[in-house]
DNA sequence: ATGATAAGTTAGCAC
DNA sequence: GTGCTAACTTATCAT
């Protein structure tokens, strides 16, 4: 585009630009470009061979225009699509990583109170002598503070 | 670019143009386009404003071309960088999904241990009075089938 | 003046 | 021929 003086570029004007037949009244772009191939050489009848080159090549480049925005269009589009799942995954991410907290949180409960109650137990198991007062109170005790994280009512229900 | 028949478009070609003054050894693109302002203005010598208007027209087109691939190349280092993104995310769902299935396991498991420690604790508690046979091997049957998800050695120790 | 970007043009590939 | 897309050009905006 260096030295041009006279381009024109964008299709436009130029209207009354054949010097002879008068029939053809100066397709718009959007009808030469909506037009099918079979209506476009009734539209070439009575045309120089240059003007049917002429016209054929401005189609194209209609053509061709609305093709490059269809491409920016999608390319706009994937990458919205993308950043749409990113943030899905995003937010799939932090729902995982809270359940997993709160699991990790109820398993180390458990497992407290688990160990608690496998010392009560051997303490019973090991000696039936006197599983009155001590291993008893001892239980409670652990039973009370691992209670905190755990909905069920009676974690093992104190001996009478 | 319709009725154009003399394009030259792309910047190529035409070095031996200047009638007059062969001062100019026709500087490259690469040249031109990496030249300081100041560097321009001494080749701009001697030449006719309408050269020199061309020459700054060149340079400035040459810049855009540099400008426009720099465009292109940030749009899809930005595009993989989001997939990048995306793959990163996809596999700490995967990651946190299993580590999810498997502390649900063991959470099971851990539930299901418990409870039965918790079934022989209250036949133990309730009556002390043989915790000698039956009890306890129902519990050592218990702990061995829920032994494979847990890796301690000795769940409970079954009473001597 | 420089840099960035949307829209349009061109070249070239694939069907 | 049709559609797509990379590269280029132009117009335009912001700094």
């Amino acid at each position: 585009m260096q030295g041009m003086t006279t381009h024109f570029k964008t299709s436009k004007a130029l209207k009354v630009k054949k010097e002879a037949g008068e029939n053809a009244p100066a397709l718009s772009d959007d009808e030469l470009v909506a037009m099918s191939v079979r209506e476009l050489n009734q539209h070439l009848r009575g045309l120089t061979k240059e003007d049917v080159v002429r016209l054929k090549q401005r189609r194209r480049t209609l053509k061709n225009r609305g093709y490059a925005a269809s491409c920016r269009i999608k390319r706009v589009t994937q990458k919205e699509e993308l950043e749409r799942q990113k943030t899905e995954l995003q937010q799939e991410v932090d729902k995982l990583a809270r359940e997993n907290a709160s699991m990790r949180l109820e398993l180390d409960a458990l497992r407290a109170k688990y160990e608690a109650l496998q010392c009560f137990a051997r303490t019973v198991t090991r000696g039936p002598l006197s599983p009155g007062k001590v291993a008893t109170t001892s239980v409670i005790t652990i039973v009370k503070s691992a209670n905190h994280n755990n909905s069920s009512p009676t974690p093992f229900s104190a001996p009478s």
